[in-house]
DNA sequence: GAGGCGTGGAG
DNA sequence: TCTCCAAGCCT
């Protein structure tokens, strides 16, 4: 039994949709192919459609196949993540990998179970892949499904609370025929149609059905509560230049930016304490601001030529590309006020 | 289950 | 400038 809601999507979809890299065109008999599905899911974790299309380029261009990324390097695939934010998507990412073409023979699991064990998939991936790349009926719930539901259903009761209320919603419209195309087509009609701020709802193949917009407040559904201020911090950046080499280290492979480039820092906190890595005359540039999910953080940059050894990190020409924003930021500070290289 | 975990674009 | 946020996962 079919939900006309979802034949009016659906029908929506096979003239409206967007053509993207990872996707099998509507209605079409060639399915997607799971390695692209897979990593296009988890680039997509959080992460605007715009943000991705060039990071997908680069890995599928590199790394054809899920063989190929799992034979690469832990910091070759880290650099070429760096930017895209959520590193602790790319460590699992490698992981995953790993698992696939080592464990699995190459094949992906084509059951939400068998994909939700695997590092980095969780329920959200692994029903998007089971329905997109295995034409199984799972119930793909992510933002847009949440936020198309609250709004089809009206469902006035804020986020997370609604949840499990949300996935019967979209439980009920899940077709058995066509589900990674109908999966597909929600996300079409959050990015472009539903959107969170002004939803344009002249334009939506379900307005005849949706609750909220009979009752006019569309644009305020899903609720949410509030969120907690992010605090202030701290802390000093330390860059040091020996010929043409940089001091850089990898960090920690745990926490926040963990696995990746860095210059040498100090503490980042309220009022922290200057921790160069060796004695200089460190010159201060200036300063750097970042924001990140849980606070904002200022790093005054200190620049030195290399005079002693350091207590931490190596000299090695520098891969600028490989450095996650903040550090990246530090780098152009820098190379404003020297010239590459000297 | 609540908090840690990036980034760049839009309004 | 500032807030919100975009196809979540892990602990």
């Amino acid at each position: 039994m079919r939900d006309k809601r979802s034949d009016a999507l659906l029908a929506w979809y096979d003239r409206q949709a967007r053509d993207l890299p990872w996707r099998a065109p509507p209605g079409s008999e060639q399915a997607a192919d799971p390695y692209r599905v897979w990593l296009s899911e988890v680039m997509l974790q959080q992460t605007t459609v715009a943000a991705v299309k060039d990071y997908f380029a680069r890995f599928t261009e590199k790394w054809p196949r899920v063989q190929d990324l799992a034979a690469a390097e832990d910091a070759e695939v880290m650099a070429a993540w760096a930017g895209l934010g959520y590193y602790a998507r790319a460590r699992n990412l490698l992981k995953c990998a790993r698992v696939v073409a080592h464990d699995l023979g190459g094949v992906f699991p084509d059951t939400e179970d068998g994909l939700r064990a695997l590092p980095g998939i969780g329920p959200y991936t692994a029903a998007a892949i089971a329905a997109i790349a295995f034409q199984r009926p799972a119930v793909v719930v992510d933002g847009n499904v949440e936020r198309v539901m609250s709004r089809l259903a009206a469902i006035e009761v804020p986020l997370p609370t609604s949840k499990p209320l949300i996935r019967d919603v979209a439980a009920a419209m899940t077709p058995q025929d066509r589900p990674g195309d109908h999966a597909q087509a929600v996300m079409d009609l959050g990015a472009t149609i539903c959107t969170p701020r002004s939803p344009a709802c002249i334009l939506c193949p379900l307005s005849a059905d949706c609750a909220a917009r009979a009752a006019g407040i569309a644009a305020d559904l899903p609720r949410k509560l509030p969120k907690a201020a992010k605090p202030e911090r701290r802390g000093f950046v330390y860059v040091a230049q020996r010929g043409d080499t940089w001091l850089q280290e990898t960090r920690p492979p745990k926490g926040l930016l963990g696995g990746m480039l860095a210059f040498p820092t100090s503490e980042w906190s309220e009022d922290p304490a200057p921790a160069p890595p060796f004695a200089a005359d460190w010159e201060a540039l200036g300063d750097v601001r970042h924001t990140f999910t849980h606070f904002h953080l200022t790093l005054t940059v200190l620049r030195a030529d290399a005079a002693g050894n350091a207590d931490r990190g190596t000299y090695a020409p520098l891969d600028p590309g490989a450095l996650p924003t903040l550090f990246a930021k530090a780098h152009r500070l820098v190379t404003q006020r020297f010239a590459a290289g000297a």
